[in-house]
DNA sequence: AAGTCGGGGTT
DNA sequence: AACCCAGACTT
């Protein structure tokens, strides 16, 4: 089994070191460029990574310039790529590496681990390639290659059908180098050993993969979860005041934490009322209330049915969540806001400024 | 252990 | 439509 191990590593390092994709995060290498890396990368293809590492790192290239940096300019640099929590975790994990490391970025598994964001993965990830600890790193990739190659038909996504998958990973990581193992087994998940039409034939693991010699390659990885996608209506009013219109951030326990967003009520029931209730602000609105359009916008876990409504008024107050932004500014504003608001605002304001 | 959190791509 | 992606946090 040991010599059968063994076997398996180098085919996997041989095939990598003339397979590995050329990737901005694999040159320059330090702990903190690999961990923005393997952060971004969080549950987002490479593709879709790329240009949100080479903007970010520009922005910030050391641990010091993110700590020292405003929450809604990460936040800004992080809109579109989703997932938010991870840039508000990022912010406070480099104040913890300047407050509790001294500014070094920790390159030790335990150490990581304290940081916000950082757990099992990405702290094995950052450990393995930065400073060769020997630990096995464990993503969809992994799952995926390792249930098939060795048939695990524990699901994965309970407790005890990861942790076979991390054993089986870990049996498998050598010493010398377990950082470029770690790579080659995700860059062989998501160029070979894909999710659908894998390319099994003429595989370089094909005579000893269990699922192909059982025929059963789609039958791994087993997962007995079944996301269940729920409806949230959402009624977002557009308010255009003298002085621009009104933005909101999102405070609550509510998703799109700290981003900002048009306000909005549940319900098209009372819809004025419920806005000047729920922000508790004077609004004084002049003119008709007019929908402009109705979006369907798709989440993982979620189907938001938006309908966007507009009205000119004005506002004597305002809190500390709230902000205007002038229509011409709208399109280079400093805001951070999902891309629903994002889609809305590139193509329903051109027809606003015309109003 | 289960629920929550975005957005884009593939099939 | 359903599934997946270099997952982590909260309850």
């Amino acid at each position: 089994m040991v010599q059968y191990n063994n076997n398996i590593t180098q085919i996997l390092l041989d095939w990598f070191s003339s397979n590995a994709r050329i990737l901005p995060w694999r040159k320059n290498r330090s702990a903190y460029r690999v961990w923005v890396s393997e952060v971004i990368l969080q549950q987002t293809q490479v593709v879709q990574g790329e240009q949100y590492f080479n903007r970010f790192v520009s922005r910030f290239p050391t641990v010091e310039s993110l700590a020292i940096a405003g929450e809604h300019e990460v936040l800004k640099l992080w809109q579109g790529l989703g997932y938010y929590s991870r840039a508000r975790n990022m912010h406070a994990a480099a104040k913890q590496v300047v407050e509790c490391f001294d500014g070094k970025f920790p390159e030790e598994f335990k150490a990581l681990k304290s940081l916000k964001g950082i757990g099992d993965y990405t702290a094995a990830a950052i450990a393995s390639i930065v400073s060769a600890e020997p630990v096995a790193v464990v993503d969809g990739n992994v799952l995926r290659f390792i249930s098939r190659l060795f048939g695990v038909e524990e699901a994965v996504d309970s407790a005890i059908g990861k942790k076979i998958v991390k054993n089986f990973a870990q049996s498998l990581l050598p010493k010398a180098n377990p950082g470029t193992f770690n790579e080659a087994m995700m860059e062989f998940g998501a160029l070979k050993c894909v999710p659908r039409n894998a390319q099994c034939d003429n595989c370089i693991f094909s005579d000893v993969c269990s699922a192909k010699r059982q025929n059963r390659v789609y039958d791994f990885p087993v997962r007995r979860h079944k996301t269940k996608v729920s409806e949230r209506e959402m009624h977002f009013l557009v308010v255009e005041t003298s002085k621009g219109i009104w933005f909101e951030k999102q405070t609550s326990r509510d998703f799109w934490k700290n981003m900002y967003l048009f306000p909005f009520v549940d319900s098209s029931n009372a819809l004025l009322n419920g806005i000047i209730d729920k922000y508790n602000v004077d609004l004084k609105f002049e003119g008709e209330l007019v929908k402009v359009c109705n979006v369907n916008h798709i989440l993982t876990h979620r189907k938001v049915l938006a309908t966007f409504w507009k009205i000119e008024g004005d506002l004597p107050e305002m809190h500390s969540n709230s902000i205007l932004v002038k229509v011409t500014d709208l399109k280079s504003m400093e805001i951070p806001v999902p891309k629903l608001i994002d889609n809305f605002l590139r193509n329903y304001m051109p027809d606003m400024e015309n109003c």
